[in-house]
DNA sequence: ATCAAACTAGACTGTTCGGTCTAGTAAAGG
DNA sequence: CCTTTACTAGACCGAACAGTCTAGTTTGAT
């Protein structure tokens, strides 16, 4: 059958895509996209130097296809929340959460290298602030909508409110870890940080 | 004269030593570590390859030297401000310098290399953070605190606080900076954007 | 069984780059 | 005048790397 056909060939052709894509992520991530060598990409996917090229064209088109396979990759805070009630709750579960994720080895190497490179590689750099940061701060928004919606906090412009929210989160603990600094902030500390800033929050944005 | 004598010598040595960490670092924040090249540096210092090595004896020190050169001679904001009285005022002047700071191209540059070369050099990033932005955030800290001693406002935790007003005001004009969009939020929406904030940031912390 | 596509191993090319070396120049102090 | 020090121009070395090429192998569909 076609079907079968095209799927058996298809399916090893797979693996050894993803495979590339495995090792370029994690190399480039890891080293930089100039400090990254295809012959290295090819022995630690396992895979002959051929095979990189004749699955992607050249080291730049790798660069963009492995930066996208990582987006997909991604899962980013979850939001799915409905009980909004309790706004204190709420928002410092999404501030931990956000502030762990943004933190994390992974989405730090990747955001590492999509700044880094984004005068070289614009539209890389672009697709990650679209399915990174930008997708996280559209969800707070309609957040802060649902808020004031349901007269719980008085948010006159929700996007606002969401960009304040999450910068503010960041704290000093984000740019330590930006900037590999080793003595960080103890986790009690940004624990009370995070308590500290949600309730600044809705203090001011309490309803009068 | 002794003096006169090591004066003229070094004299010159300066001068050349000057324009290699120029050449340096514009090449550096410009292209990033690995893709600067000695010889080009060499040749933008107008100087020679060897007169590099003499001063700097590889290119990781010349690299070191170079931000070292350049975090001395990056003026932050300016905190001089003697009446706090107005806090909207004070805080929305803070805000703007901030911000026009953090998205300038010098300042952008030297932070995207610092970040990107913070695990292979990390006390060149740790230098450029203790000299960058762990020094915004003292010099705000203490500013909040005066805010709090001359009960302008009820600021219990001044670094908390001097941590969020920053990060808060970096807001999404500094990622879209950081990543290089093209269609970035209008003057008059950061603007806007910065009032609603400094406004925000007074409610949370208004004396009760 | 056969055929074509995908893959492998590795040699090869041309270039770039960090760093060294040489030979020679400019200048200032003694 | 002589010595020393900083500098120049450019050749040079060895390594690394992007990308190509070749020759042979595996594999799965027909």
């Amino acid at each position: 059958m076609v079907t079968k056909c095209s799927k058996n060939k298809r399916s090893k052709n797979e693996v050894k895509r993803k495979q590339i894509l495995d090792a370029a992520v994690s190399l480039f991530t890891g080293q930089g996209y100039a400090a990254t060598s295809m012959d290295l990409i090819a022995k630690n996917a396992d895979v002959s130097k051929q095979t990189v090229y004749s699955h992607f064209g050249s080291k730049d088109e790798l660069f963009s296809a492995s930066v996208e396979y990582k987006c997909e990759s991604l899962h980013i805070v979850d939001l799915s929340l409905n009980d909004l009630s309790d706004p204190q709750t709420v928002l410092l579960t999404l501030a931990q959460s956000f502030t762990g994720f943004i933190t994390s080895k992974e989405a730090c190497a990747v955001h590492k290298i999509c700044v880094f490179e984004s005068s070289n590689y614009p539209q890389v750099s672009e697709m990650f602030y679209k399915a990174g940061p930008l997708r996280i701060i559209n969800e707070v928004t309609l957040l802060m909508s649902k808020f004031h919606q349901q007269k719980i906090l008085d948010i006159e412009n929700p996007r606002h409110a969401a960009s304040q929210f999450l910068n503010m989160m960041k704290g000093e603990l984000w740019m330590q870890t930006e900037f590999n600094i080793k003595e960080r902030i103890s986790a009690e500390e940004v624990e009370a940080y995070l308590r500290d800033s949600v309730a600044f929050f809705i203090r001011g944005y309490a309803i009068k």
